[in-house]
DNA sequence: TCCAGCTTGGCAAACGTTTGCTCAGGCGTC
DNA sequence: GACGCCTGAGCAAACGTTTGCCAAGCTGGA
């Protein structure tokens, strides 16, 4: 019975070696494209076997062997959200490229699940996390301290300094507020969620500071926030204070497009006629948009190419490189029409 | 030195031996729930050992001895569509509660994709593969012969019997049909993806089934498809092939909500009232619809519910039991209004 | 002829866990 | 007192890889 005889099993370097006639290190070598230490003849009849044979390595004796994986772990706040996904998506398909595999978990923006999640990932050796929009957390702090190799994305890392992905907040909200200046609208409002994250408040901050530059007093721009679920939820009940407080204005800018949808509805369900006396302005420009929101002019971020970017952050870290932070561009998306009329 | 000097290197079991006093099998057989093997002593003395140490098994040690891991793979076709997305949140979240991790891989339902996919995760060892809306591949043939656990969800396997996990997605075609019949509506039509997956075939072959019964000649209804890169695109094309041919029905059946987005981005662009002149009734009722797509009625699918289903066919499977297909229910959301009117 | 150096490849020891087997001691029963 | 059984726990051999080290064979120069 040779080795190669068991059924059912996945064929091991040693099966190969068998094959090939040589050792199992031999092939290993090989196989991992130690080319030099071998001879022409043995490469190739080892390549022969691993072809033959369907080898592929397995990666619980290499990760066990080597005291690393090929797990990247991505801690997600949501996936409801459709940036979150686009930002898994093109995550993913970059980290394969690399010959990585991410492992993806949703934390609900709760501290104790991305706490749950990063010893998990612990567990299974990660070699690298990407947090999407990480919140502070004692779990983050020890990861920090076992020195982990950590890319924050959309937020900055809140316990201290990590290789970050993402854009000028700042400039975004500004952005927001100089086409509300070109469009000649002065009475502005800003809805945002209850608790902030670094990205929603430096959007917001920035608006506030460029509307200053107008000669705005951002003291007077009414902003209301609204707690809930998703974003959705947040911006229903913020949209429904600020009406309740101050009116509708004329410019609304929603941090991003799921609490400008929510804003949306409340118009409707008020009368308000969108974009005609409101017009409202997002951040994000989702993807439906272009199809059922045509009201809606937004800040495109560019979420597919996050992953990339990503994906070279984590690896330079890997290699102890120096890794500077990386701000893609961002633009505005016009639009005014104000969708259908029955 | 003692083993557990090794600075930074996780605790191992035979650290947590050194310190409990006792052997790594005793301290494996313990933390693996073993415990009418030890005396109440021993046990207090290991489960203090690898509390004090934050002793965690290492999987890929675990993995390479059990031969088999913790790694379940979900291959979903993209993440781009909210439906898709939520299935892969709810799934991972249940998978987790079972002690499980998933991998997510994106095939943008290429057969070539699945099968990279399918090998990537073999050399992980994964112990189980979720393939939410599979195509047919040699991959996935060959996976079937292996014995793999599969479980799919959405389609059916089509290269074989596999348990199965989605909606009677006929009745939902037929649910459409029944509301239009309600509503008085006779002159209907559909738009579908050029190439039909098999939930969306049974979606159309139920409706027009059900049109029959009442009296419509299913040869007489009008239908068209559109392909394209998602289904926003497909039904884009769609939309305008059937327009072109046949004009403007006053009941459109949309499979899927994105393909009723871009059937209303048409009309809003030609001057069709919606919902008025022609009511359009999707299939999937995405989250952002009662946000801003109230002249939408869709059918519901408890995406959310998916995941717990799907584990526990995959531990049925697991635990050879035989697995019956699970159709969770699903319902009409009725909605008319007509958007905004500026 | 001898030695140095290069090429080629094998040996064997890890990595952390699980588990069949063994064994020592204690207890009960005949 | 002998015997068998139960309990509690350790030994050691895997699982599949990787890699430092060594050895054999060869080339070439002194």
């Amino acid at each position: 019975m040779s080795d190669s005889s068991k059924r059912g099993a996945a064929p091991s370097l040693s099966d190969v070696a068998h094959v090939a006639g040589v050792s199992a290190a031999t092939v290993s070598r090989i196989v991992n494209g130690d080319l030099g230490r071998a001879s022409a003849g043995t490469v190739t009849r080892v390549q022969e076997a691993v072809a033959r044979l369907g080898y592929r390595p397995n990666h619980a004796g290499r990760s066990l062997r080597r005291r690393e994986s090929q797990i990247v772990a991505m801690l997600s706040p949501n996936l409801d959200n459709p940036a979150m996904a686009a930002i898994a998506a093109s995550t993913e398909h970059a980290l394969r490229d690399a010959g990585y595999v991410m492992v993806l978990c949703d934390t609900h923006d709760r501290p104790d699940l991305q706490d749950e999640y990063l010893e998990a990932m612990r567990a299974q050796l990660a070699r690298g996390y990407i947090l999407v929009s990480a919140v502070p957390s004692p779990g983050l702090r020890a990861a920090m301290a076992r020195g982990e190799v950590i890319v924050c994305v959309n937020r900055r890392n809140p316990v201290g300094p990590s290789p970050f992905v993402g854009i000028d907040n700042r400039k975004a909200g500004a952005d927001v507020a100089a086409e509300f200046h070109r469009l000649g609208i002065a009475d502005l409002a800003v809805i945002h969620p209850q608790v902030m994250s670094s990205s929603i408040a430096e959007r917001v901050d920035g608006f506030l500071q460029q509307c200053a530059a107008y000669g705005l007093d951002p003291a007077r721009i009414p902003r209301a926030c609204g707690a809930g679920a998703d974003h959705l939820a947040m911006g229903y009940a913020a949209i429904q204070t600020l009406v309740a407080g101050h009116g509708w204005p004329g410019g609304l800018l929603c941090p991003s497009d799921l609490m400008a949808y929510s804003a949306y509805r409340y118009a409707m369900e008020t009368g308000r006629i969108v974009p005609g006396e409101t017009r409202i302005i997002g951040i994000d420009n989702n993807m439906f948009n272009q199809w059922i929101a045509p009201w809606l002019s937004s800040i495109e971020i560019p979420y597919r190419d996050f992953g990339a970017v990503v994906v070279e952050q984590l690896i330079a870290s890997w290699r102890g490189e120096p890794v500077a932070d990386r701000t893609l561009p961002h633009r505005l998306v016009r639009r005014s029409d104000p969708g259908l009329g029955p």
